[in-house]
DNA sequence: GTAGTCACTATTTGA
DNA sequence: TAGTGACTAC
């Protein structure tokens, strides 16, 4: 069958019309990967070099994706494609380009963990209070300064950024930051903002006319989850495109009721922005849903009808047949384990469905630990997406921190994990000393290893020697030694195999093995050259171009091996994947939606099209759950139930055992006096904690109506005993009440009525 | 210089 | 709870 008689007529009309930009809004399971393939390889049907062709992805392994479905059309050619991450591609381009903006081709990229440590060491030696000053939080700070292009003198000129410092009282951040941004030069490294960062800055600053050249390179641009660019992705997009004489050929693909990473900046308005920048945008709407069935469909309509900001779009589907919507009702998070476990059995039984087939998604990687439990007692083979990956494991990163430094040895960060790790003799106040003295000289860590200025006993002097000699020498060799033999060596030679040797605890014995797997990663790169996009000849694998690629590696990036398991994972690591089987858990007030966005109307707006997106993933089965109880830092908590659970209407839902028979009584369901629930879960501190609750008798308390609960009303409730309505929010069935509980830590608790069992007083 | 203990504290999502 | 940083004892 011809590629084109795949599509449906309005698919059909954006993959043809190749000229100018266009805009696909295109709901969940709405084809949208398959638009995105088939233009691009229609574009080369038509003759366009492969080479010519940009295509912005939001994983590594969708652009692998697409490429190998671009190629089913149109043969190997697909694989000259310029297909990648943002980050990737930029770093590529940064590669080729860095000395013009004062970096070095081999720039290490520093990690969220480098960059963290690099800031405290920063506050540390600024001596700033590290409480007012926490490293992360500033990190998020410097992030958001830098996604919206504000540069510390900038930053310093913006009232709103100083404001907010001042308020939060931390007036220096912008002084952190620029001493950050001078580190990170120094230290020839980049963030993962510098890679935005620093390539719009050479594309402004262009030297040498070079934006011509990329414009010239990248003649059609594609950009897969639009909703998910932030400003200075835009700034850089409009760059390439926006020039006296443009073609303007950029093809976006989005979906604004997607948008679930406006946490890290992402922006609608670069949607509604791109209207206005490109006058003869064409847009176009893909509304009919392929993946999920019937009542999927409509929830997630009804749910998404409830956030206020949206472009206007319904998906329908014409799927007739149709399971209805579980609800598990859970009284403890281990309940809730344990019947996903069993659901996910029965259905394997009932439906065959393979494991492939199955994924269980929660807010929080947290939450993954009761799924672990319950699916390894039935003996269910599952794969976890997220949390601690390969690269973050320690001996791995000590092992990658010794190879950026053989290819960068300015690179600080890697520089102070390994200097005395094995330990060689170089101490703590050593390390102070060196990092003083580059502070003073404004000179690299790696310069002030051997500068006569150092003051050091000699025996300290003899060890930072060594380790100077041993450092060159593998610098020396990694520009012209195989990877895979060069890393060999480093392992060896910097004491690392032998100190992991030492350890045989299994612990140990697996963390040697993790060491060894990187060597193999690095010989299965180094054996297998992509070809290179312009010569197709077998491109560069060095270490240097090894490590970049596995610091922008990301969870949604590994790879299967595969094995036929169930799928665990975050509801964002899910986004554009589907399953025929999916759970949503842990469908409660302060979880789902999070309590981090109970503060902002936006916040929680992000959360429904959180779970929007959740419940979207769905093909044919979708299961939702909450538990009533479930623990947090140690403590368990009591919760109730999402109030994305309401938005639903209840004729999609097949209620399952649990708690009361149906919705209706949940909501209604007599409350335990907390100390009796407490005390089946008997800790020491929840004991303590119950009997400090204010002693109300359930008997004698009669909820109030929604509606008699006003602000300034005084209430009683059965948990917290008595408070003070501050103000009441919300449409008719979603009123939220912000009370202040008398004797209570929080100043406020923010309670949804509809739920709630309120008394007035 | 290192290993072990203790107390504290953070609580989301991720390239 | 779990991870971390500071402190202590050898």
């Amino acid at each position: 069958m011809h590629y084109l008689d795949e599509l449906n007529p309005v698919q059909r009309e954006a993959v043809t019309q190749t000229d100018g930009p266009i805009l696909v809004i295109a709901g969940p399971g709405s084809g949208k990967t398959r638009v995105l393939t088939y233009r691009i390889a229609h574009l080369i049907e038509q003759g366009i070099p492969p080479y010519n062709i940009l295509t912005l992805t939001f994983t590594n392994k969708s652009a692998k994706e697409m490429k190998d479905r671009i190629e089913k059309v149109v043969g190997a050619r697909a694989q000259q494609v310029w297909a990648g991450t943002f980050h990737s591609i930029f770093a590529r381009i940064l590669r080729a380009e860095a000395s013009k903006i004062g970096f070095p081709s081999s720039f290490s990229i520093y990690d969220t963990d480098d960059t963290t440590s690099l800031l405290r060491s920063i506050i540390k030696e600024k001596n700033l209070d590290p409480n007012a000053y926490n490293a992360s939080a500033i990190r998020s700070r410097i992030s958001l300064a830098k996604s919206n292009l504000l540069s510390p003198t900038a930053y310093r000129e913006n009232a709103d950024m100083m404001s907010q410092d001042r308020q939060q009282r931390r007036p220096y951040v912008v002084d952190i930051y620029e001493t950050y941004l001078n580190r990170c030069q120094r230290a020839g490294a980049m963030d993962f903002d510098d890679l935005l960062f620093q390539l719009y800055r050479l594309f402004r600053e262009n030297p040498d006319n070079i934006v011509e050249k990329y414009r010239n390179r990248f003649r059609y641009i594609h950009v897969d989850e639009f909703q998910d660019t932030n400003f200075l992705q835009y700034a850089i997009l409009r760059r390439l495109l926006k020039y006296d004489g443009s073609p303007e050929n950029v093809f976006v693909v989005g979906d604004d009721a997607q948008s679930i990473y406006a946490f890290r900046g992402a922006t609608i308005d670069n949607i509604l922005d791109f209207e206005k920048d490109y006058p003869n945008l064409r847009t176009y709407k893909l509304e009919q849903n392929y993946r999920s069935t019937h009542h999927i469909v409509q929830a997630a309509n009804e749910v998404i009808s409830y956030n206020r900001k949206q472009l206007q779009k319904t998906i329908w589907t014409d799927r007739e047949e149709s399971n209805k919507i579980k609800l598990l009702k859970c009284t403890t998070d281990d309940e809730e384990g344990r019947r996903v476990a069993d659901s996910i059995l029965e259905q394997k039984h009932r439906y065959h469905l393979p494991n492939s087939e199955i994924a269980i998604l929660y807010r929080t990687n947290a939450q993954s630990r009761k799924f672990e439990e319950h699916l390894r007692r039935h003996n269910m083979p599952y794969r976890i997406i997220g949390g601690m990956s390969f690269y973050q494991r320690k001996e791995v990163k000590d092992f990658v921190g010794y190879l950026r430094l053989a290819v960068n040895p300015r690179d600080e960060e890697a520089l102070r994990r390994v200097i005395n790790y094995p330990t060689r003799g170089i101490s703590d106040a050593t390390v102070d000393k060196l990092v003083m003295l580059a502070s003073g000289k404004n000179i690299s860590l790696w310069e002030a290893l051997r500068d006569p200025a150092l003051d050091v006993n000699p025996k300290a002097r003899q060890s930072l020697h060594n380790f100077y000699l041993l450092v060159s020498n593998w610098q020396q060799r990694a520009e012209k030694d195989l990877a895979s033999k060069l890393a060999d060596d480093i392992l060896r030679q910097s004491g690392l195999l032998v100190h992991l040797k030492a350890d045989t605890s299994p612990e140990g014995i697996s963390r040697l093995e993790n060491a060894q797997a990187v060597l193999d990663a690095i010989s299965e790169f180094t054996d297998n050259p992509e070809p290179d996009l312009e010569t197709g000849e077998p491109g560069e694998r060095t270490l240097s171009l090894y490590l970049q690629t596995i610091s922008l590696l990301s969870d949604a990036d590994e790879k299967n091996d595969g094995q036929d398991q169930i799928t665990l994972m975050s509801v964002h690591g899910a986004k554009g994947l589907e399953f025929k089987s999916v759970f949503v858990t842990g469908l409660e007030e302060t979880l789902f939606p999070s309590f981090m966005s109970f503060e902002d109307p936006n916040g929680l707006d992000e959360e429904r099209r959180l779970f929007y997106v959740a419940i979207t993933r769905a093909k044919e089965f979708l299961t939702l759950t909450f538990a009533k109880h479930r623990y947090k830092y140690g403590q368990i908590r009591e919760n109730d139930p999402s109030r994305f659970l309401e938005e639903i209407d209840e004729k999609h839902f097949d209620i399952v055992g649990g708690i009361g028979a149906g919705r209706a009584s949940a909501k209604e369901a007599p409350v335990s006096p907390r100390a009796s629930v407490s005390g089946s879960f008997a800790t020491p501190r929840n004991r303590q904690q119950a009997s400090a609750q204010p002693a109300i008798d359930p008997a004698g308390f009669k909820p109030s109506a929604p509606d008699a609960i006003v602000a300034g009303a005084t209430v009683l409730h059965l948990k917290f005993g008595e408070g003070k309505v501050l103000s009441v929010d919300g449409a008719k069935d979603n009123k939220v009440a912000a009370i202040q509980f008398k004797g209570d830590e929080l100043p406020e608790r923010r309670i949804v009525l509809k739920f709630a069992k309120l008394q007035v007083m």
